[in-house]
DNA sequence: GTCTATATCCCGATAGAC
DNA sequence: GTCTATCGGGATATAGAC
């Protein structure tokens, strides 16, 4: 194998792994506007501009598909994690990681999953990337929440796992969506909102 | 028309209306479980046993099939918010609709809508049933709510719709059935948390 | 009004030429 | 690997007998 031929070889990996980074693209957006049942692999497809036969030969299901959209943006929510300053409290980066989240789901960015079990659900279960990642995740902002409880700042009358629910639930909440419709509010002042209502609770303080 | 023919009418009647019933209940039941989109109209003839076509008698569409069941929890909700004491604060009535609303979703009586634009929302947008349920409960929640914050009970930061759209999300709060499905807790404490969590929020008070 | 049987359509997935 | 054309399954909705 002569260097032309590595040359010309890894151009044309290049241009498939683009290819695929941009059908996850359009998937990801696709999942976060209308969700896995209602979107279509012709919808996906036609969005990327290639024929649907062709979308099969990169992912071999719509799951597949799917998951690696989901994988996609739980590794992004694991950089973000450890992007976090090490001299800021518990508190602080739980803060910034639900805002991030906030962002994304507002920036339309955030796949969302399908309401109960489906067969997506099987699939994400079986994807080790996926598990791997939601379980890193998940250790890290329980370490964080547990030391925010410890250290009196978040309420350790309530377990950890309902924290962490609270936080994971803040990736499809509907208010945001609710309240960009109305047209009222700028989006970080709709951040502010969702952000004061998790943390500070809706009573007066 | 002799008093038989009537007798006999009237009974036929309340015959269908009862199938009727029986119908909703069980596309009630079928939505909270599984999403608009994911219940299929055969199930629900199986359900409630009888035959689709038999169905499309008494519903001309599914989603019109759908809207029945919505526009019944949505009089419910009335009901219950206007059985409310009188002497009771406004924020004691807001927590309590939270708390039946909390309640009926983990008893699997929710129906659940599609997350984002679907047949279905037009479909209720144009049922004037289900539109005046909701603008009748928007108003009195608000009316409450505007109350609560005047005298320093609810945080008067929020705007008052902000803190609307966040009582209706608790209808469809998917950390009810993440702590369901964990098994470590009673429905009653899971109840409690959420609420917790909604009115107090997560930090330590 | 209820049934069985069927029309009609949509969507995920594949065949086969290039 | 990409395309056009198509299969096969499943879902909504309807026809027509009783």
């Amino acid at each position: 194998m002569n260097s032309s031929t590595v040359v010309k070889t890894s151009f044309k990996q290049q241009m498939l792994k683009a290819r695929e980074v941009a059908i996850i693209q359009t998937v990801n957006r696709l999942l976060a506007e209308k969700g896995f049942e209602a979107m279509t692999v012709d919808e996906v497809a036609a969005q990327v501009g290639i024929a649907k036969a062709s979308l099969y030969k990169h992912f071999s299901s719509k799951e597949d598909l799917a998951a690696a959209a989901m994988v996609l943006v739980m590794r992004r929510a694991q950089e973000f994690i450890q992007s976090q300053p090490a001299q800021a409290t518990p508190l602080e980066k739980l803060r910034a990681v639900v805002r991030w989240t906030l962002q994304v789901k507002l920036a339309g960015d955030m796949p969302s999953l399908p309401s109960q079990n489906s067969t997506l659900r099987a699939t994400l279960i079986a994807n080790k990337d996926y598990m791997d990642g939601l379980m890193d995740v998940s250790d890290r902002l329980g370490e964080w929440i547990e030391a925010a409880q410890a250290e009196g700042a978040l309420n350790p009358a309530l377990p950890a796992i309902a924290i962490l629910y609270t936080f994971f639930a803040r990736a499809c909440d509907p208010v945001l969506e609710f309240l960009k419709m109305g047209g009222l509010y700028q989006d970080e002042q709709i951040v502010d909102f969702v952000l004061s209502t998790c943390f500070e609770g809706l009573n007066a303080r």
